[in-house]
DNA sequence: CAGGGATATACACCGAGTGTATATCTCGCG
DNA sequence: CGCGAGATATACACTCGGTGTATATCCCTG
């Protein structure tokens, strides 16, 4: 999720440690997959040859050694302008639901059965969210609304597919 | 979009060239993104590397010497199997429009003002995706209509967080 | 027969992601 | 007192996916 960004975010707030961000990361945005350690200081490293970020010595705190990452004026620059862009909009039209009823339309696999099997599996995770939704704080709320929207999108997708199915088996044959 | 199990679908059906499967994947899946020649030899390599698949020899034909990949029975077990399987239904609960809106409110940025620029390029895109539906084959229509859906769910989502703005805003902070 | 376009593959590089190793400090417990 | 468990903190090696570029052959056209 655009990991680099988020950082150069965090660090905007203050300046800060690897190990520190990756706490504050995954508090934040981390739900259910927390930032590994080996890519908050390879993305760190990267940061700061680009010159978004310059890493402090190593300064004995307490605690073993640690660097100081401070934001730059080019990072800020970056990441006021990622800020401010909307994300693009379904630019690609691809989907892993669709390559699977087109592949098993191509290859005579019962695309139907998939289609219903998928359908279950979403409800599954429905009832989870909505229940995370109900009990959770607003944060979690919103993301689970978010992702009960997204599902919701694919149910009416995977409905109106399995009410085209022949049509779209005849077109793929063609 | 899982690129080695679709090209091991596309080999199920019959064995073919690293060329010919960038065509026929493109012309499936490709809507808008065409597969690199680049990832389809090093995905080919590693299929070999594994045993999903085994290269013939390099045969004159005509045109230019090519290779033949013919699928093997792992390849095709493990086809069979990713095919059945449903996707993870929206397993991490992460996104980046919400990302960006809690970094906003973090660092006092206008939040609402991201949210309104937002909203507007994704209807900017549904129009066009409105139109692609209306003029193009059934494929194109399912895949704009999959679109749309997610489309509208990032917009009752957005509608969904404007309101809600004040309160993350405090649960933020906090 | 020169050269542009289609066919076909290889290779080098980078970012993202995962797992593992390593070192230091703190604190409790016998 | 000292020793080991756990928290703090970083580094490194490796793989995959993705992008761009180079290279070689054949075909067709003028």
């Amino acid at each position: 999720m655009s990991v680099p960004l988020t950082l150069l975010g965090l660090l905007e707030r203050e300046p800060s440690h690897g190990y520190d961000l990756k706490r504050d990361y995954d508090a934040f945005f981390g739900r259910g997959k927390p930032l590994p350690y080996g890519q908050v200081y390879s993305t760190l490293g990267r940061l700061a040859r680009d010159g978004k970020v310059v890493a402090g010595e190593a300064e004995p705190g307490d605690g073993p050694e640690r660097k100081r990452y401070v934001i730059t004026e080019a990072g800020v620059t970056e990441f006021e302008h990622w800020l401010g862009e909307p994300v693009a909009p379904e630019p690609t039209l691809q989907s892993v639901l669709f390559t699977k009823v087109v592949l098993a339309l191509l290859l005579g696999r019962d695309a139907e059965a998939y289609l219903d099997t998928q359908r279950a599996a979403h409800l599954r995770r429905m009832r989870e969210l909505t229940e995370l939704r109900r009990t959770g704080p607003l944060v979690d709320a919103l993301l689970a609304d978010h992702g009960l929207f997204h599902l919701e999108a694919d149910l009416r997708w995977i409905d109106l597919t399995t009410a085209r199915l022949d049509a779209l088996a005849a077109e793929v044959r063609a």
